[in-house]
RNA sequence: GCCGGUGUGGCGGAACGGUAGACGCGGUGGUCUCAAAAACCAUUGGGGGCAACCCCGUGUGGGUUCGAAUCCCACCGCCGGCACCA
């Protein structure tokens, strides 16, 4: 569908190829968008997510995403805001990397060209960057600093390589960390994720686990995105509780808890499957069936079979009754959440209830409120079979269980979260390798602040091997240095880290670009952070907004930032979709941004983007409804350049000129967009009635032009030049308003029987209750209807209705 | 299952608890034209009526209120997040 079938066609005498080249120009030359960075009155730190400078170039979404944007930076412009607008390109990563082993060209040769296609795009759609603050996260003295930030982690000991089973992709031949595993499959290529226990680096994002849930409430951020990461977080409230061991290697086992309540319940012991050190939960005598039995394992299933498992052989001992309970492994339990072990209480809980009932294991009840001979019991009530805790509801018996294994020294009130460390080592090339020497000697050693960057060395044959390894672990000259702490032979880390991290700090580096020395003077940062107003899309909920606002922490507590967060104020834009679907090469749907604005102009295409829907929501692109938005601007150029403006004071046109910049700019803040070109254009229809009348208000075309030019940017420029002004639109003052003047002057209110509409008064607004009152019944309708019946009760509120109740 | 969002004409969508359907697309009729396109004007939720007007209508069922798309309760559908998390 991207082939419209029409000529590109002229908006009246509007030339829009020529005009919007013309201002895409000038802009450019007299840098109409450039920041005053140091000497700001009022710092507005307009910010969008920056994106991978893919092959395709810039799509719709990109498109409706950068409109509203900066649009919004425009309007804030325009009120005497300085507005810092930069733009820059997360160029390192799998999904460049990929693009380029696919057309078989290199990385570093292949990326100035997609970036140069990018920022044509972006200007050819009027989007006011400030590029004298461009930045690309491949260039080494960005990536010097993500290094530098990795390092200042390790010093804080919040970066740590560690044996873990992590996850896989065999398509991309790297692991991933969780937050890249949608659904099993690889968030880039969708292969189905594998489990390998390998020695990874990871940063501890989960000492931040409680902070970052915390500080959500600090944040005015759209609803899905809170929600979504405080899912990801996932805390919960419950019990550490040790169980001695017998017949093991081991002499005990904690598990994790929330229903401690339900500990007399706990009928047998369960160990995930995959957990690290299960040989040592098991009976000598049985570890090498179970050894066979774990080889056996069936991979991940959709559907979770409870029945799976295997009897260890030896014996948990309970911490209230002293009874004797088996031990099992079982691939239900997750050897990674929580202590990887559980006590299982099959009476309540669904889970343990199916693996109980498939080993034919005890089910005891011990919570009132359900059978448990038929199904699990999971809510709360009283207790019973629990010795001396018999009597007590779910609730009182959490506070007194805990605190009786307290005194016992068995076991403690905890808290768990759901959230993993951020797993950054990938096996690939394309990203900055991790500043890390390994010495026989000292471990592992950051290289030092004044030996960065670690420069990716040139690499021809950039293919991941799969090994495990990245393919500069074959790039031997470069891989062996001495230990930067005791001069011995060292061996660089070859991994790369993830590019999330490399999007985790960005914010931080554009108002800082032309310093060398430092990632972010301290200067700037002090008036730039946090970011005023971030905007982007939701799919980065758990993935670059979580990482972002973790290291930026991080950055608060080491002193180099001044906010906890990041982006106190963030607006997820809602996605574009075409013919009920979201836009994707496999359906056949994408529709580019370019044929639009061949055809029609880039203001037309913006106008029409906005006017879709709430710019929250998105909204479903369809080719016929661009011509609304046509008619629209074709109309409003026949307005500008019609001769026949007019000085004419008018005091009706006056009042109805504040109301529309009232509405506007209450609009434009809150990113209304679909209702404030609503509103502009019913604007358009009444001054083209004032033309067909005899005359338009020359100060009425100027307010619609300056109202119109954050929304589209080229056509009321050339407007404003024809109109006779001189210096740019966008650096003009937004239009005032007087309230007393914007405030109509004259109301239609309802008058109501019964809640029922049955006439209508036009008064002047200010009427006392009563008047109104005495003027509805007066209406001839009214009294009709009214007839005999008395009115028992007259609800009055002024400028709104009028209702009689009979 | 839990969490968040959402449900309004043929379609996209408007609507501080106060005249539901702004604005736009599409449709219909008209003006202009030899004709068409463009442009402009009128009309366009459903039903009834010659008309003035009347009735019905915001996913479903209840409730609060003089008055509910809007608030409350219980459902249903759709979209998204999490999900063997103990």
């Amino acid at each position: 569908m991207q082939d419209t079938g029409e000529q590109p066609q002229r908006i009246g005498a509007y030339d829009h190829t020529a005009v919007e080249a013309k201002w895409r120009q000038r802009w450019a030359e007299e840098q109409t968008y450039k920041a005053d960075l140091d000497t700001p009155a009022r710092p507005y730190y307009n910010l969008m997510m920056f994106p991978y400078p893919s092959a395709e170039g810039l799509h719709t979404g990109h498109a409706f995403t950068f409109s509203g944007a900066d649009a919004h930076g425009r309007f804030r412009r325009m009120q005497g805001n300085d507005v810092f607008q930069p733009m820059g390109w997360d160029a390192f990563g799998i999904h460049s990397e990929n693009y380029a082993l696919k057309v078989g060209e290199h990385p570093t040769r292949l990326m100035p060209r997609t970036v140069a296609n990018f920022k044509r795009q972006m200007d050819r759609l009027g989007a006011g960057f400030d590029w004298s603050h461009e930045l690309n996260t491949s260039a080494p003295d960005y990536y010097r600093w993500t290094q530098w930030i990795f390092v200042q982690l390790m010093k804080r000991g919040l970066a740590e390589q560690k044996e873990a089973a992590v996850n896989w992709c065999p398509r991309d031949l790297t692991v991933l960390a969780d937050e890249q595993v949608i659904a099993g499959r690889c968030e880039r290529c969708g292969a189905v994720v594998e489990r390998r226990v390998l020695k990874q680096w990871f940063l501890k994002i989960t000492d931040y686990a409680q902070q970052l849930l915390d500080g959500l409430d600090t944040l005015d951020w759209s609803d899905v995105v809170v929600s979504a990461q405080r899912n990801w977080i996932g805390r919960s409230e419950g019990a550490m509780i040790r169980f001695d061991l017998e017949g093991c290697a081991r002499g005990d086992v904690t598990v994790f808890t929330t229903r401690p309540d339900t500990l007399c319940g706990a009928t047998f012991l369960v160990v995930g499957a995959d957990h690290p050190k299960l040989d040592e939960f098991t009976a000598p005598e049985r570890r090498e069936a179970v050894a066979r039995w774990r080889a056996e394992l069936p991979a991940d299933q959709d559907e979770p079979d409870f029945s799976i498992g295997i009897d260890l052989g030896s014996q948990g001992v309970h911490p209230l009754t002293g009874a004797r309970v088996p031990v099992f492994a079982a691939p239900y339990v997750l050897g990674g959440y929580g202590t990887g072990a559980i006590m299982a209480v099959p009476g309540h809980d669904e889970r343990d209830w199916q693996f109980a009932r498939a080993h034919s294991l005890p089910i005891v009840e011990v919570i009132t409120g359900g059978d448990v001979d038929d199904e699990a019991y999971t809510g709360s009530g009283v207790l019973v079979n629990s010795v001396e805790f018999d009597g007590l509801s779910s609730d009182e018996a959490k506070q007194h269980i805990v605190a009786r294994l307290q005194e016992q020294g068995r076991g403690e009130s905890a808290v768990q979260f759901r959230l993993r460390d951020w797993l950054i080592s990938r096996q690939r090339y394309w990203g900055p390798p991790i500043p890390v020497i390994h010495c026989a000697q000292c471990g592992p050693v950051p290289v030092p602040e004044d030996q960065l960057p670690v420069l990716l060395p040139d690499v021809e044959d950039f293919k991941p091997i799969g090994t495990g390894l990245s393919p500069l672990a074959s790039v031997e000259e470069w891989v062996n240095v001495p230990c930067p702490q005791c001069g011995g032979p060292g061996r660089r880390e070859t991994d790369v880290s993830d590019t999330f991290l490399d999007s985790a700090w960005y914010f931080l580096r554009y108002p800082s670009t032309e310093f060398d020395g430092v990632p972010f003077d301290r200067e700037r940062t002090w008036r730039w952070a946090p970011v005023t107003i971030y905007i982007g899309g939701k799919e980065h909920s758990v993935l670059h907004l979580l990482y972002a606002r973790f290291i930026n922490r991080v950055l608060y507590d080491a002193g180099f930032v001044p906010a906890q967060e990041p982006f106190p104020l963030f607006r997820a834009n809602g996605l574009i979709i075409k013919d009920g679907a979201k836009m994707s090469k496999s359906r056949g749907n994408v529709v580019s941004p370019d044929v639009y604005m061949d055809t029609y102009g880039a203001d037309t295409l913006r106008v029409y983007l906005l006017f879709l829907g709430p710019y929250e929501q998105g909204g479903d692109f369809r080719d016929e409804g661009i011509s609304g938005a046509v008619r629209f601007l074709s109309r409003v150029w026949r307005i500008a350049t019609a001769d026949t403006l007019t000085d004419a004071a008018d005091d009706r046109r006056e009042r109805r000129r504040h109301a529309l910049v009232k509405a506007i700019t209450e609009r434009m803040g809150g990113l209304r967009f679909n209702t404030a070109i609503a509103l502009l254009m019913t604007y358009v229809d009444e001054l083209t009635g004032d033309a067909a009348a005899g005359g338009v208000r020359r100060v009425d075309v100027e307010t619609l032009l300056q109202l119109l030019a954050p929304l589209a940017p080229h056509i009321t420029e050339e407007l404003w030049e024809r109109t006779g002004h001189t210096g740019s639109i966008h650096r003009s003052q937004w239009p005032g308003y007087d309230p007393s003047l914007a405030a109509a002057q004259e109301v239609t209110i309802a008058v109501q029987i019964n809640g029922k509409v049955r006439d209508t008064l036009h008064v002047p607004v200010g009427m006392s209750p009563s008047e109104l009152e005495g003027l509805a019944k007066r209406l001839p309708r009214i009294q009709e209807l009214l007839a005999e019946k008395p009115i028992r009760k007259a609800i009055v509120v002024p400028e709104r209705i009028v209702n009689f109740v009979v």
